[in-house]
DNA sequence: CCGGTCACCTGAGTGC
DNA sequence: TGCACTCAGGTGACCG
């Protein structure tokens, strides 16, 4: 479920919490889970120190010393605690459930203690970049920009470059990396526009509308820790912004602004809230 | 370049 | 109580 605030508050967490601590052992339980081969993931991380925890698109972004880069997808349900390292029984670990993967951390206020990977569904990736790699990776495209970098004029020409619809672009971490399905129906239910409209459609006053909301909306989730929903929890509890959701998880309730239920819809293949009388197709 | 569908996984919720 | 079923959202792969 993390989108970009609720990533941004977990990012945000593991600096305060973890940032500066050295690494002096790395273990994993869920094979799947690293992109990079596991004797070079602990070879690189083992003895490291954490400089600096940030957020890039929707991902986690670890710098180690020696320039070494880890980028954590959360996909679904992945979480980080700061917790016990696991109790070892006849020399193997006994990992909690849904636990995959263990950094011991040194010089710890408390003995023995451990920054956890939880991942209940299996789907996050984790993937372990040098310096080049990193550069390359940030040079190649595949992530696209910030929302809060991103201004009126450039994203107007981003959004209306391909023919798909509005929803499948805003969901497009190609060309903007951060909105999720949460919050690309909020933006667009701020907006009043509909998320089955041609995306090459939108006029520079209304991309400008748009991404204001974008910018507004993330801003706000962020200052309320993000949004709880069934799956994400943050390191220090959920965030609260779920409560001010409009349409996303509210259909068949009235609309906010006008009182017409509200609908749920499939487009560009995901779940899609709104109101239909507030959000015109032209 | 598109959209649609499935696969990846598991737990929660629902209806019988 | 249990069982079958659907749903959830992020992304990559595949197909038409």
């Amino acid at each position: 479920m993390p989108e970009l605030p609720e990533v941004e508050t977990i990012s945000r967490d593991l600096d305060e919490l973890v940032g500066g601590s050295r690494i002096n052992r790395v273990d994993l339980a869920h094979p799947k889970l690293l992109l990079t081969p596991l004797d070079q993931f602990q070879g690189c991380l083992t003895g490291a120190v954490i400089n600096k925890i940030s957020r890039l698109g929707k991902m986690v972004h670890f710098e180690f010393s020696g320039g070494r880069h880890l980028l954590v997808h959360l996909k679904m349900t992945g979480q980080f605690g700061l917790e016990a390292w696991p109790e070892e029984n006849e020399g193997r670990l006994v990992w909690p459930q849904h636990a995959y993967l263990a950094f011991l951390l040194a010089d710890r206020p408390r003995n023995r203690e451990a920054l956890i990977y939880y991942d209940i569904r299996k789907f996050g990736r984790m993937r372990l970049l040098d310096q080049p790699e990193f550069d390359q990776y940030l040079s190649s495209g595949l992530l696209g920009q910030d929302p809060f970098g991103l201004s009126p004029e450039r994203f107007h020409t981003l959004i209306t470059a391909s023919r798909g619809r509005l929803k499948g672009q805003l969901l497009d971490q190609t060309l903007m990396a951060g909105l999720g399905n949460i919050y690309a129906d909020e933006s667009l239910f701020a907006s009043c526009l509909h998320p089955a409209r041609p995306a090459s459609s939108l006029t520079p006053a209304e991309s400008a509308e748009l991404l204001g909301h974008i910018k507004d909306i993330l801003s706000r989730s962020i200052a309320a820790r993000g949004s709880t929903t069934s799956n994400y929890q943050g390191l220090k509890g959920g965030g609260s912004y779920q409560d001010q959701h409009q349409v996303y998880g509210r259909s068949g309730r009235k609309c906010p602004r006008c009182g017409q239920t509200i609908e749920k819809t499939t487009i560009a293949g995901r779940t899609t809230s709104y109101c239909r009388q507030c959000q015109r197709v032209s």
